[in-house]
RNA sequence: CGGGGCGUAGCGCAGCCUGGUAGCGCACCUGCCUUGGGCGCAGGGGGUCGUAGGUUCAAAUCCUAUCGCCCCGACCA
């Protein structure tokens, strides 16, 4: 049994002043983790048991369907390159030399390893399929570190990876995931939501994110309150209110309209006394890639949308296939449009054609751009838009008639309120944080680096591979962004790093220092993971305490013991029971296993 | 990468503008006292003021550089 008085829990009265989101506020001032440099922590005691827990939970239902490995942190740059990302990962990884002056890596993901593994040992079809997991510390250059241990350059993940014979196969390693992570994130106590991601542009076919709904995440997921949809804002799709085109003016064709000064979109929409819904957005970038050689590609990249539409940049990206957008300069517009910024239009721009989509050579023309249609344009006519030139618009503008483009698609972002595109219903859009994301990798890793099998009729196949992450460190950080109040926050007892603390209001008092030694060892041998709190402090102290360290039951041992009574107070409601001492020990562990 | 803010005792902060003995609260140590929500009294320890240079008789304070940490942005012309 743990005594609180010989255990090093350093608890603050005040938050630093730097912690802007309850977990990070809490899991500093309840002595689970102090800062070492940026993005960087030490998990001190508490934040140790709690996260060896999670862990345990993760390793137990991951064994059911998996092997687990422990695989190296520190990586040879030859791996990396093997499979193109040493260059396309850019700030993101650490690296270092060795004394020889070879290049290492800290690993980001393992996907590399995993594979290179199977490239080297899976011979046969009668192999597979295989499912390997890890859970191993990450390293990750973030550009910019923040929310305590939200986002870090350092963390614990279980990774996992699968290897099948065919998309098949990859189905059911992946449901098995799916469910794996359900039956995972329950055990932890979270409420979470299970949505449709973006998949990158590695050719994954099919992407889940797990997430929790909390203000202090970075994502943004739209959700459907009457059906289950539910996808990252990098996906989610919607459908839209039907909107009334403007009546042709003139002789129907595009037609200059002086309109000074009138550049931004709620300028010319109060000017010309129309809707945003009328007018087409344009919005100019360069898109940038990593080759695998290291070489940095570009490409203009014109998205145009509806005006009261944004874009969503990672649904631009994906089209083209690259890492990186950056909106364009003042001499590239006058490049590609020959038009000041503020009047840039469709009309007249020169696209590029659908089959160069992906193609980053230079091509013969170097004034064409591809050109992204919003699919919330198509079909519409008659439209404001900008004429390249100062201080003139065009209207009776008809998409595809009077000007063209390489490819229309969804680039927008869905905005709350807009149908759900199953339903009908109107969305509801949240922030949340990533706690898990499953993903059908395809042949990337296994075709890049050379993993083959042979299959029944002796002929090579390359092995078609998933891989499924779990931030160990996110599942406690979202537990408390989910479960606290201004003294504390409460975790379930599968997490917590205690079931129960037991508090003697007063230890200089004999009687009540033997009873809660008692109820903590009765408790202890019914199978509950107790701390006493034999500290000589005062009753404040101690509860303000164990308020704050996320314990989800306290055993009060005081006024009342003269009566033969304790009090058993859940952290979560502050909800008491008056108990007699000798039933503690059967009432804590039933509330124990019902949860918090 | 762009913008902003902050570095003074373990934590939270004041002092800086207007240069002149480094302070407050909490925490910590000792003693007494107290014991159901961070108790009281008395005494005490702890800081080369992020670092480096400069200005000055004198720098936490002014100037320059640098490092670190935090926040916002990297979204529409």
């Amino acid at each position: 049994m743990h005594r609180w008085s010989q255990l090093f829990i350093p608890t603050l009265r005040e938050a630093p002043a730097d912690a802007e989101v309850a977990s990070h506020k809490f899991l500093v001032r309840a002595g689970y983790i102090r800062q070492l440099a940026a993005g960087i922590y030490s998990y001190l005691f508490l934040a140790n048991r709690s996260i060896k827990r999670i862990e345990q939970i993760v390793r137990e239902e991951m064994d059911k369907i998996a092997q687990e490995f422990y695989l190296p942190a520190i990586h040879p740059r030859e791996v990396w390159e093997a499979s193109g990302r040493w260059s396309v990962m850019g700030d993101n990884m650490f690296r270092l030399k060795d004394r020889k002056g070879a290049d290492l890596c800290l690993g980001m993901t393992e996907e590399e390893i995993m594979t290179e593994i199977a490239r080297k040992e899976l011979r046969s079809y009668k192999q597979l399929p295989q499912i390997w997991y890890q859970i191993q510390s990450k390293f990750r250059d973030e550009p910019r570190p923040k929310s305590g241990l939200l986002r870090v350059r350092q963390f614990t993940m279980k990774d996992a990876y699968s290897f099948d014979m065919d998309a098949a196969g990859l189905d059911v390693s992946y449901q098995k995931h799916y469910d794996t992570y359900c039956r995972i994130f329950d055990r932890c106590g979270l409420r979470y939501v299970a949505v449709e991601a973006h998949s990158g542009s590695m050719g994954g076919s099919q992407s889940h994110e797990f997430m929790v709904y909390t203000e202090a995440g970075e994502d943004l997921v739209a959700s459907c309150p009457s059906c289950h949809y539910a996808a990252n804002l990098e996906k989610a799709t919607s459908r839209l209110a039907p909107v009334q085109d403007l009546t042709p003016t003139g002789n129907g064709l595009p037609e200059l309209i002086h309109t000074p000064g009138k550049g931004a979109i709620a300028d010319i929409v109060a000017f010309l006394e129309i809707s945003a819904t009328q007018d087409i957005k344009c919005v100019a970038y360069i898109a940038q890639k990593t080759a695998a050689d290291g070489k940095v590609l570009h490409q203009p990249l014109i998205a145009f949308l509806r005006g009261d539409h944004t874009v969503n940049e990672t649904k631009l990206l994906a089209i083209v296939g690259g890492n990186e957008l950056r909106t364009m300069q003042t001499e590239e517009l006058e490049k590609y449009f020959n038009g000041p910024a503020g009047f840039l239009g469709p009309v007249g721009v020169n696209p590029r054609p659908k089959e160069k989509l992906g193609d980053w050579s230079d091509p013969a023309d170097s004034r064409s751009a591809f050109v992204i249609l919003d699919s919330a344009l198509e079909g519409r006519g008659n439209m404001i838009c900008g004429a390249n030139k100062l201080d003139y618009h065009y209207r009776n503008v008809t998409p595809g008639r009077d000007f063209h483009y390489t490819v229309a698609a969804d680039i927008r972002n869905v905005v709350e309120g807009e149908g759900c595109s199953n339903c009908g219903t109107p969305l509801k859009l949240g922030k949340a944080v990533e706690i898990g994301h499953i993903f059908k990798l395809g042949y990337k890793y296994s075709k890049s680096m050379g993993a083959t099998v042979l299959d029944k009729d002796g002929k090579e196949v390359t092995p078609i591979m998933g891989s499924y992450g779990i931030g160990i460190e996110r599942i406690l950080t979202s537990c408390i962004e989910q479960n606290h109040d201004d003294n504390g926050f409460w975790l379930t007892p599968a997490i917590a790093p205690f079931h129960v603390v037991v508090v003697p209001t007063n230890v200089a008092d004999a009687k009540l220092s033997a009873a809660g030694l008692e109820i903590a060892n009765a408790l202890e041998a019914a199978g509950c993971d107790v701390i006493l709190d034999d500290r000589d402090e005062r009753p404040g102290v101690k509860f303000k305490d164990a308020d704050l360290v996320g314990i989800p039951f306290r055993v009060n041992v005081g006024k009342k013991l003269v009566e033969g009574k304790v009090e058993v107070v859940r952290r979560s409601t502050r909800e008491t029971l008056e108990v007699a001492v000798a039933d503690v020990p059967a009432i804590v562990a039933k509330l124990i296993a019902a949860g918090v």
